[in-house]
DNA sequence: TTAAACTGATACTAAACTGGTATCAGAAGG
DNA sequence: CCTTCTGATACCAGTTTAGTATCAGTTTAA
């Protein structure tokens, strides 16, 4: 079971980074250089982050990207939902005739409760507070 | 983000079958047909549930397999991990070298956080319990 | 004593996902 | 007008997921 994918992640650093320098347009070779990801890889996940809402981009000599949110407003779960989907059910055997059979009800209630805190967990996490921990 | 694969969930669902007819063989077949599973599948399933010693089988024709653990000791995610392997992280950037930029260890650290709280949750839920939710 | 109903073991497959690379176009600034 | 940047896509190999297929051997009951 994997939480987080290399585009979830690449992108949380990448907002953490633009976070902590929220007035400047900063090119996307400087951050995949300076965090070691690699440059086509992100300039993607950048793009999804610009048609998102998440980040502004600057074309041009002097271009590059800036945040475009509050870092608080901006929390991971947001992010993994851009580049992994919704947390998700194993999907359902049964479809509608779904609860004829009990048994499966069960499990899958119990998929239910958890996944709703693992969600609550990840929205509770904003790249503020992230960066709050760098100080830390 | 799937928190739950086929070869989990179709593993859960036979354990909990088995664990409500505990002193009789069932066949793989019967089970897979009771419960909408695809025969073969569940027959490599079920070897892995055999290997891990979760099940027992009898060969022939009177045969099929039976649960070999009480179900209060089975928790879902002892089957989890047989299927999908640990809960892990996203692989650090950073290898050796990790601490050094601290921005990355910040995440490193809810990630961490975030997993110990799902895998207690499924270490939480055992057979039993599912089966005891089957009644209420 | 043999056919039917089982498991053991393993090999194969298609589709999707993951992580990464490459290319070509166009904008902006000096 | 050259360099540095983004926009937009297209491509790729490896892994995972979900499912199928096959052949061998065991047991039991007719």
């Amino acid at each position: 079971m994997k939480l987080l994918t290399k585009d979830s992640d690449y992108a949380i650093r990448t907002l953490m980074h633009l976070a902590l320098h929220p007035h400047e347009f900063i090119s996307t070779k400087q951050i995949s250089d300076g965090q070691g990801m690699p440059y086509q890889f992100l300039r993607r996940i950048v793009q999804k982050l610009i048609s998102h809402n998440l980040v502004e981009s600057k074309e041009g000599i002097r271009g590059g990207i800036k945040i475009k949110r509050e870092p608080e407003d901006i929390k991971i779960i947001d992010v993994m939902q851009i580049f992994q989907g919704p947390v998700q059910l194993s999907a359902c055997m049964f479809r509608n005739k779904l609860c004829e059979n009990r048994a499966n009800c069960v499990l899958r209630r119990e998929l239910q409760r958890i996944e709703s805190i693992v969600r609550n967990e990840f929205r509770d996490v904003s790249i503020q507070k992230l960066i709050n921990g760098i100080k830390g």
